[in-house]
DNA sequence: CTGTTAGCGCATTCAA
DNA sequence: TTGAATGCGCTAACAG
């Protein structure tokens, strides 16, 4: 066995072998070992074993080298990164921002964004808003006071001194599904207006000439965005739908939101099976208000798609799984995931400028949506 | 104005009135301001900065602690938490690792855990293993090397080394939803053994007596427990079911679980309507089978309850929603999380010692389940 | 009550 | 190629 018997100038080592050394050392600390540990068992400096553990270019003999790895696997030696990221200010955390993780929306986003995230040793804060500018707020003021430099965020505020304030002292922004207007950074959003419009083309195509639009409240980005969608539709397509046949549901409490949204798509649907002349088709702006839809014509006795044809949007998971599969507007969410989380890493790399991004909407034909030959 | 002309043993304060001092400071930082900037400003001491801004219990008289506070919000001042982190070697971060919160079963939980640990400044480290232990290993040590002391865990491996290792590096976990085999610490679990008899037990009461039971492969924790409370009840009831009422997937890739579980409960179902007696209630082990069950009786064009009776477990926000409302056992996924959440921050305080907790399943009624008068 | 000082673990400059 | 020394921002002895 190597001794330090012949290191003449290591106190320790003189007397003691290599093994003893460290089952000393092992006793001595109850607290986690560091470098100095490492350096001490390998007899060289603090500044070796960092350059050896930290993979850093920098060269470093052969030999020592491995000494230096010896020892740390010896002592089981793991770093400590919040010492690495308060010396190099710089860290491996993103937040993401998003209102609830319970909106069927958003898990396969975030299944995204971190599947891109962790190939590059960044970890997420999952931050959920819960609608209340409050909380977000609170939460994107933690976010940097723990030194998170890059934010993914789906914002429900519209108080951007916030943001003005955060990207002052350097935080980089990337803004999904939501646009955020009055402050300067990447966006990536779905293209709702294209998502509204093919969604009426498709139900024209099939020969409906009176569909019924079923909205929440338009005071999101996205709704406004379909709406604008849907009205074009009308005006290129020379359908004749009065107002009645567009429901937007009054601004109410939206706490609950899935429930809520399903609530919505039952009571708009009861008034427009109620009309005079009722719609051959119901757009939904959401899947969810689309389930609304399904159970309320349920109720009716009637069948989907023979009475009554209906188009989603969104195509959550759910929807190739309720008989019959609903026909729905493919929203790519979980590709919207990857593209944030790629170009916040890539924005803080500085190996890339604000951009933004446009993700294309697509039909995915499922049973819900009968073909009326016109008369 | 005041001016610092009469502290006469401040060089700085000496020449200048203190919101020019004020100006000069900000533009030579470029960087963050520190407790040392504010401590210039304010005309004391980086101590006592720190001691009036982290709400240490420490005395400063009114009059300091005021002007520190001004200074600080001139300069807008925000701690950082990493200095405050690796000086006292504890922070307000707890990880959760789970096999995908694509599953539906997580979103609530998360949600749960969440709102518990925001409510004592705790922010949450989302880490999906994607049900492979390589993943999950990884992220459970990078996690120790960003100094989290505090882990949520449901987890896929069965190589306990990795939690022992932790554990003596004083990681403190809370396992939650599987049972964690020779390893010491707390559980958070459902009774699905309760769960599993509760379901037989309604349908029994309901007046079936020929009941199908469709599983996922019994290789997890919840599944093989369900399975203990169908056989429970089957030999409680005196049912005589055959083996062939049993409908147990093989084990195969379940890499998109949901998806896997739909079809699973589409083909078991299909193997059971075809049994020569045919079952008059299925069961299935999560209401994603049991959505697979709906759409396969859908094609069989028999209705639900009238033609045969469903009944899931989870209760899933979307059983609600489909028609007809799925009947459900009810594992109660958002309070789990807070327990779970509450649970680690008590330990973590050293709050409390290690404990075992196990959630009491219900049956949640809907109309998917028809009483059938016996003959 | 206030200030001086040291050190948490690490990476890096500088000197050897 | 290696090591000694410094400081990232903060808190907590300790001294006054």
């Amino acid at each position: 066995m190597e001794t330090g018997m012949f290191n003449l100038f290591t106190g320790y080592s003189l007397f003691f072998s290599k093994t003893l050394r460290l089952e000393i050392l092992m006793n001595m600390i109850k607290r986690d070992v560091t470098i100095y540990d490492v350096a001490k068992v390998a007899d060289t400096s603090p500044s070796t074993v960092s350059r050896v553990l930290s993979d850093s270019s920098y060269r470093v003999s052969p030999r020592l080298k491995e000494r230096v790895e010896k020892a740390a696997e010896q002592l089981g030696y793991l770093p400590n990164l919040i010492g690495r990221q308060l010396k190099k200010n710089s860290n491996t955390n993103i937040g993401v921002v998003i209102p609830s993780i319970s909106n069927p929306f958003y898990p396969n986003l975030l299944l995204g964004v971190e599947e891109r995230a962790r190939r590059s040793g960044n970890h997420i804060f999952l931050c959920n808003s819960y609608r209340s500018p409050e909380v977000e707020r609170e939460y994107l003021y933690t976010l940097y006071e723990k030194q998170v430099k890059g934010i993914l965020i789906s914002s429900i505020s519209s108080d951007y001194r916030v943001f003005q304030d955060l990207q002052n002292r350097g935080v980089v922004f990337v803004s999904f599904d939501q646009e955020m207007e009055g402050i300067s950074c990447s966006n990536i959003l779905f293209d709702y207006e294209k998502a509204g419009f093919l969604a009426m083309e498709y139900l024209f195509q099939k020969g409906h000439r009176r569909i019924g639009y079923i909205s929440a409240p338009l005071n999101r980005y996205s709704r406004i965005q379909i709406m604008q969608g849907v009205k074009r539709a009308v005006k290129v397509f020379g359908l004749e739908m009065g107002s009645e046949y567009i429901q937007i549901a009054s601004q109410e409490c939206e706490l609950v939101e899935e429930s809520y949204e399903f609530q919505n798509g039952k009571s708009a649907t009861q008034r427009l099976l109620s009309l005079p002349e009722r719609p051959s088709a119901i757009l939904a702006c959401n899947d969810m208000t689309a389930f609304g839809v399904y159970h309320q014509v349920n109720e009716y006795r009637l069948q989907i798609p023979q009475d009554i044809s209906v188009i989603g949007m969104d195509d959550i998971p759910m929807s190739s799984m309720i008989s019959p599969g609903l026909t729905s507007i493919h929203l790519p969410n979980y590709e919207m995931g990857k593209l944030a989380s790629q170009l916040l890493i890539d924005l803080l790399n500085n190996e890339t400028t604000q951009v933004d991004m446009m993700l294309p909407p697509k039909v995915v034909e499922r049973n819900s949506v009968r073909s009326i030959s016109i008369t």
